[in-house]
DNA sequence: GTAAAAAAGTATAATGAATCAACTTTTATA
DNA sequence: TATAAAAGTTGATTCATTATACTTTTTTAC
């Protein structure tokens, strides 16, 4: 669906390991010491590269930690389109950030990394930050289910709240249950709200 | 209404003298070079001072740009307090934001600033960090005026999408238009929109 | 009014991420 | 096989930021 298949030549199938060495020793070493606590020069040492060699492969430090997901953006285009007659779109984004962004991470078995992520603010942010980057991607895909002219300015709100709702998510006790509230917020509105006196048209 | 008030001793004085001359001398170097051009070292240089005092001053290279601004976050959570009787909380907000960082901007005697802010992604990342750090205190004042109890999620989200809305606004051709737009689906919902087929409740 | 404290500032060196330039090895291909 | 492209290496370099230890200024308490 992207690159040159199956048949990888030795040569990228050496680069794919020499990156994949560098992603393991780096999320090795931050978990084991913490993100500050470890150098560039130590994750090159343990992948047994050299440091420039580290920066071929990924763009910075942080981004050692993030798989590129290609397919993450692909899959939230596809929520929207493909989502089942009767389904707004507020809902079936709801769903799927659920499931696929708030009840994995839930699994007891990625605590540690979750742990490392959201403890690191700079890997907070830059999580934060490629997960925006879907922004426009998603807007547009609205935009042309809902029929509104390209860079419809609700189409891009609704993309852009609907990404932000994972960071609000996030930072409460109960995720789903916020998730919940603010997706009922996007879908229905303030105004809808039951203690909401005091509102004009 | 905060610190020393009026008598300010000389020490305070030169030591705000000193903040100011860095700031002054960083922005007129930001402005006339670009932002990468110029290092710390140039802005201390500027101001006559050595570049460890610099870092007694400001926390960073990006907050040499930004006025911290105290009073910001009061007047966002009096927007809501004291908005005038048969407003909404967003509609409130819409308007505060409106006047304060849309209007503000437009005028073209800002352009320069605001060139150079929104196009360095190190700048215009801190400023969204920056003005972001108000969505707690937001988040309480919106719970208390509704009665909702602390941290309730609802009022959190509300929070949080309505200062991103100036983000959203900020990446559009018509960021008044947007504003409204991002404002609209905040109070009445997507459910609410015109070309809103296909939906459940 | 002076002495001690507190605070502002300085110089210098170090750290750590990221980049640059020049070179070697490996792999693919014409 | 020759050769070009890509991966990797070494070593130096830039730049923001922090740490250390010191000097000067201003305040405050006696």
């Amino acid at each position: 669906m992207s690159e040159t298949t199956p048949p990888l030549g030795r040569r990228e199938r050496k680069k794919a390991a020499t990156r994949q060495a560098l992603a393991d020793a780096a999320l090795r070493l931050f978990l084991e010491h913490g993100y500050d606590q470890v150098g560039i020069k130590d994750i090159a040492e343990a992948a047994d590269v050299s440091t420039t060699t580290l920066f071929k492969h990924f763009s910075g430090k942080e981004a050692l930690v993030f798989d590129e997901d290609d397919d993450q953006e692909a899959a939230l285009v596809a929520a929207v389109r493909e989502r089942p007659d009767g389904q707004s779109v507020p809902a079936a984004l709801r769903e799927h950030i659920l499931r696929t962004r708030i009840d994995v991470i839930a699994d007891p078995a990625f605590a540690p990394f979750r742990q490392l992520v959201m403890g690191t603010p700079a890997l907070r942010d830059y999580g934060h930050r490629i997960w925006m980057r879907h922004e426009t991607a998603l807007a547009q895909a609205i935009a042309e289910d809902t029929g509104a002219p390209q860079g419809d300015p609700a189409c891009a709100a609704l993309a852009h709240f609907a990404l932000e709702a994972l960071a609000v998510a996030r930072g409460q006790d109960d995720p789903r249950k916020a998730l919940d509230a603010a997706f009922d917020l996007l879908a229905h509105g303030w105004h809808a709200l039951p203690g909401c006196t005091r509102s004009d048209p």
